[in-house]
DNA sequence: GCAAAGATTGTAAAGCTTTACAGTTTGAGA
DNA sequence: TCTCAAACTGTAAAGCTTTACAATCTTTGC
C-alpha cells in the first residue's frame, strides 16, 4: 500500500512537507507543492483515515442516531444531513436504535465512544439520563433534529404550536367533532413530538370551547397501517365518530383516508383528514397538511454541527444558535373541507 | 481521556494483556480477564478506533454507496444492512451519489480509498470503467445489492423474469393492450434494472403474440409524481390507451392509479396496474406487485460481505455464493382484474 | 522431585500520519 | 558583500493500540 513516505521520495521531499503540501497549510513553496500534488496523484495516494484521525484528533466524520432508517422523515432528514456533510468534507456514520433495547445500549456504550465521530446528530431522539450522561462525557457536540436535547444545540419544529395550527383549521371549517391520532406511549418513549401536539389539539379544542371526548384520541405508531387501524375503530362507531381527524403525521393520514374510504365515507364530504410532516406523497392523495421541510432540516442540522466542530474560539461558537423554532406551514389540499351535510 | 496504559495501571497488568483481555484472545488467565474487566468498566474504557485500526487494518467498517437515501427502496434495504451489521458489530458508513457527479467522483477517489472501510456494499449502482478499477485496487471485498458488479458478489433478482411475470398476468387476465413505465435514461445511468425489466416486458408480449406500441411505453424517474404524470400522458388519449399498465416501481404505481383516478378510470374495471417492490403501502392501496423482500436483501447482503471478510481461508472463502438470485413473489390485490368492458 | 510442555505475561516494535521545533535557504536592505 | 528576517524544509516525537517474540510461571507425567 502506497503510504506518505513513497509520495516524500518520489517528490523528493520530506514527508512533513507533502503532509503539509496535501493538507493546504502554509508555508509550503510552489514549487514543492506541485511536485508533492503530481507525485500524490500519480501513486494514487490517499492519507489513511486511521493514521490521520490519530495524529489530530479528529476523524472528518459524524455520527447519526436515529429511531428508524426506514421511514420516511428519517430517511429525508438523513438525506439532507448526508449531503450537506459531504460538502463540508465530512463522512456520516449511522446509528439505528430500531433493534431493540440491546443494540441501542451497545449504540451509546460502545459504538459512539469509539473517538470515532466528531460530533453526534440526533434525529428525534429522547436520551435517558445515561444516555446523555455518557454522550456529555465524550465532549464532543451534539446537535439534537426534532426534539430537544439537555445541554445541546437543536433544531426543532413547535410541536404544541403545530398541533394546534392543524385543529384550529378544522374548526374554522365547521367541525365541532375533531378526533386525533397521536402516537403509542412506545413512540413516546422514542420521541416526545407526540405528546407536545397532542397537547396543542386539546387547547385548541378548549379555546373553542369545544368538547373532548377520550374516544376521539386514539394511538398508533406512526405507519400507515397503524393509521389505518385506529381510523377504523375511530370512524366505525356511528354514534360517536367524528367529522375531522388529525393525525400527528402524514403516514398515519394515508392510512386515515383509506381507512374512510374502506367504510365507505367521502373524503373531504363525510370526513376531514389533516396530517404533518409534508412527505411527498401527501400532494397525490390531496392530503391537507402541515410542512416542515424534513430534509432541510437534515442539512441545517449538519451545517450546525459543523460549524460548531469549525468555530476556531468561542466568539464564533456562540453566533451558533441554541435553539432554532424551524418554520412550518399549513398546507391546504383537498383532504380537509367544510362538511357537506351537517 | 483514559487509555489503555491507565486501564492496565489500574488492574496490575500490562497493556498486552489488557488488549488481549478485552479482544476475548486465549492465553489470559481467568484471575487477569477479571481484573482487567472490572478495570476497564470502572473507568468507561473503549479502544480508541482509530488506533485499533491502524494497528490492525481492520475498520470493523463497512461502506454502504447507493444513488439515493430518501426512497423508500433504498431506505429499506439500508435499514436491513444496518441492523444485520450492528448484530455482527460493524459500524456503516453511507454515501449517497445523489449529490452530482462531483459528489459522486469524490466518493470513489477520496473517501472509500481512506481505508476507513474493510468492505462495501452498493445497493443498486452501475459502476463505471475507472470506479471498478478504483474499488477494485482497494483489494476490499464488495457485495453489490440489486446490480451485479463485475469481479464481486453479489445479490439480484431475476429483473427479466420479473418484467415477464407481471406481464404475463395482465395478459393472463386478457389484456391485450398492456403498457409499461419504465425508467429513464438518467436512472439506467445510476442502476440498471429498468432496461431488464422492460426486455421482461417485450419479451411476455412477443410470447403471447401481442402487438407492441412505443407509445405504450413511457419512462419515469421512479417517483410517485413521475409515475403520475407519465400514467397521465399514456392514459389520456383515448384513441389509443392500454387497458393495463405495469410499472417498474410501486412509486410509479401509486402515481399510475391516481393519475387514472383523475383521468375519471376505474382500477381496475377500466385500467389494470400491477408494479414492483413489495412497498409496504401497497396493501392499503391495493396495489398488485412483484414482491422482492427488500430488507431481507439488504440484511443478506451485509451477512455476506461479513463472511467474505471474516472468512479465515479461501475454502470458507469459497461458500460464499457468487450470484444469489433472490426469489421475487407475485402478488396479487385489487388494482388487477378481467377488463369490465372489452 | 524434576523435566518438559504448555499456559500466561511483559517488552517493544509496528502501523501512518501530523506537527513542534530546529535547522536551512532565500531575499532584501544596508 | 554581509546581516537579518522571513520563508521553507526536515527530523523526530506523539498519538494508541495490537501482536511477535521472549521470558516467566504452572502443570503434568514420570
Amino acid at each position: 500500500m502506497v503510504g506518505i513516505i513513497e509520495v516524500a521520495e518520489r517528490a523528493g521531499v520530506s514527508t512533513a512537507t507533502v503532509s503539509r503540501a496535501l493538507n493546504g497549510k502554509s508555508h509550503v513553496s510552489a514549487r514543492a507543492r506541485e511536485k508533492v500534488l503530481k507525485a500524490a496523484h500519480e501513486l494514487g495516494y490517499v492519507a489513511s483515515s486511521s493514521a490521520y484521525t490519530l495524529a489530530t484528533g479528529r476523524s472528518k466524520n459524524i455520527g447519526v442516531v436515529m429511531p428508524y432508517i426506514d421511514r420516511w422523515f428519517f430517511s429525508a432528514v438523513l438525506d439532507g444531513a448526508v449531503n450537506a456533510l459531504v460538502n463540508r468534507g465530512y463522512d456520516v456514520t449511522l446509528y439505528s436504535l430500531s433493534g431493540g433495547p440491546a443494540s441501542r445500549k451497545r449504540v451509546f456504550e460502545d459504538l459512539v465512544l469509539r473517538k470515532r465521530v466528531d460530533g453526534v446528530l440526533t434525529v428525534a431522539v429522547k436520551l435517558s439520563e445515561s444516555e446523555l450522561k455518557r454522550l456529555s462525557e465524550l465532549q464532543k457536540p451534539i446537535v439534537g433534529i426534532g426534539g430537544p436535547i439537555p445541554g445541546a444545540r437543536s433544531i426543532s419544529i413547535d410541536d404544541e404550536g403545530a398541533g394546534r395550527l392543524a385543529t384550529q383549521h378544522l374548526i374554522s371549517l365547521g367541525h365541532r367533532k375533531v378526533g386525533m391520532i397521536s402516537g403509542t406511549p412506545a413512540t413516546e418513549m422514542d420521541f416526545h413530538q407526540p405528546y407536545l401536539r397532542r397537547t396543542g389539539y386539546q387547547e385548541a379544542l378548549l379555546d373553542a370551547n369545544l368538547d373532548f371526548d377520550p374516544q376521539w384520541v386514539a394511538e398508533a405508531d406512526f405507519t400507515v397501517s397503524g393509521g389505518y387501524v385506529a381510523a377504523k375503530q375511530m370512524l366505525g362507531d356511528p354514534r360517536n365518530a367524528p367529522t375531522a381527524i388529525y393525525c400527528a403525521s402524514d403516514e398515519m393520514g394515508f392510512g386515515a383516508i383509506q381507512a374512510a374510504r374502506d367504510l365507505g365515507l367521502r373524503v373531504p364530504q363525510d370526513i376531514s383528514v389533516i396530517a404533518m410532516d409534508g412527505h411527498p406523497m401527501g400532494e397525490f392523495y390531496g392530503l391537507s397538511t402541515i410542512d416542515q421541510q424534513t430534509n432541510a432540516q437534515g442539512a441545517r442540522g449538519a451545517e450546525m454541527l459543523v460549524d460548531i466542530l469549525e468555530a476556531g474560539d468561542d466568539k464564533l461558537l456562540n453566533n451558533v444558535e441554541q435553539l432554532t423554532t424551524w418554520p412550518i406551514d399549513l398546507v391546504v389540499r383537498s383532504s380537509t373541507a367544510r362538511q357537506a351535510t351537517s
